[in-house]
DNA sequence: GCGCACTAGTTTCAGATGTTACCTTTTTCC
DNA sequence: GGAAAAAGGTAACATCTGAAACTAGTGCGC
């Protein structure tokens, strides 16, 4: 019943990216509904707020290039904390198209909150592995996305360039 | 200007679940593409394929159990497959409730072309790392999916219970 | 054998997300 | 200096996703 590949065999229990996928859909839904349900806080706006905690004020384009959000993500992370007074514009006096977003003293005083309880999900989701495990891991996932960063632009070798794109029929 | 926290600082470039969200993402965006542009395929369509050649016909139930996708999520990649003609629908005859999906020979020979092109993506992304290197990281993925499930029935340990919610005012 | 609780699967609806188009301001360069 | 190209940011649109309601079928208890 199963069919032979040549070479290798797809079991997808094993299959690299389907794991990763699983593991950070388990890992980002966990820690989402932790953010949400506590502070009302999407991991977007958790994002930004942590930026800025981090480097101080930025201007979005900023954001977009240090975090690897879309740009209309932030948008609208960004009125997210603005609405709720945790961060506020003001005029960028160098670039009038663009605005700098800073924490306000609510912002920074959630951000301290809500610090303790991100580390904490991270040390129990580590809590069994060693040290140097987690440290390569880090370097491991790095490489994942540099090598698809890499490979998003140009074809896969050994794979024939694009076929007819057979699409799903719409009704 | 960078808020102290108390013991650890939280730093989000080295924040495990925002590599690991970040790192996937890319390398889900990438596989995504390329099933889509070149096979029409969805993600969630692209697994059924792979579960159904590997372990025969299966209902929907028993899908849901073996991958970790939502079970709205397995109904409607399966629409698109028998729609597309490369599933079919049996009746069960043991429970009139559940259906029996099973590949067709255009299925079977769809994985079959479709297999190598996951193999070599897989090939490619790790390519720069060492064989025992990839098993640990398969290892690693694993026990974090597992922390993360056991987590998310239960508490964290050392952060104190529900606090007031306070959501995003609507406008 | 009838009713009630349960399961498989689909539909519906609300929220999140990405792509594209657009507006405004700035920069380029003639 | 002014037209044209480019960049920051937002809005509109389509799509995707998941929760909850809904339909249909099962099976247990009595």
């Amino acid at each position: 019943m199963k069919a032979a590949i040549s070479g290798a065999e797809l079991k997808l229990d094993s299959y690299l990216p389907y794991r990763l996928s699983v593991a950070s859909n388990a890992v980002s839904g966990l820690i989402a509904r932790a953010y949400e349900d506590r502070f009302g806080l999407t991991i977007p706006q958790w994002r930004l707020l942590c930026v800025l905690a981090e480097d101080g004020a930025r201007t979005q384009g900023q954001i977009v290039a240090r975090t690897v959000m879309d740009k209309v993500t932030v948008s609208r992370a960004a009125q997210g904390l603005v609405r709720r007074r945790l961060a506020v514009r003001h005029r960028n006096a160098a670039d009038g198209r663009s605005h700098v977003l800073a924490l306000t003293a609510e912002g920074q005083r959630l951000h301290a909150e809500v610090a303790p309880l991100a580390l904490a999900y991270e040390t129990a989701l580590v809590a069994g592995l060693r040290s140097d495990e987690v440290a390569l891991l880090r370097r491991l996932l790095d490489d994942l996305q540099t090598a698809a960063g890499r490979l998003s632009t140009g074809s896969v070798a050994g794979v024939g360039a694009a076929e007819p794109i057979r699409r799903t029929p719409r009704s």
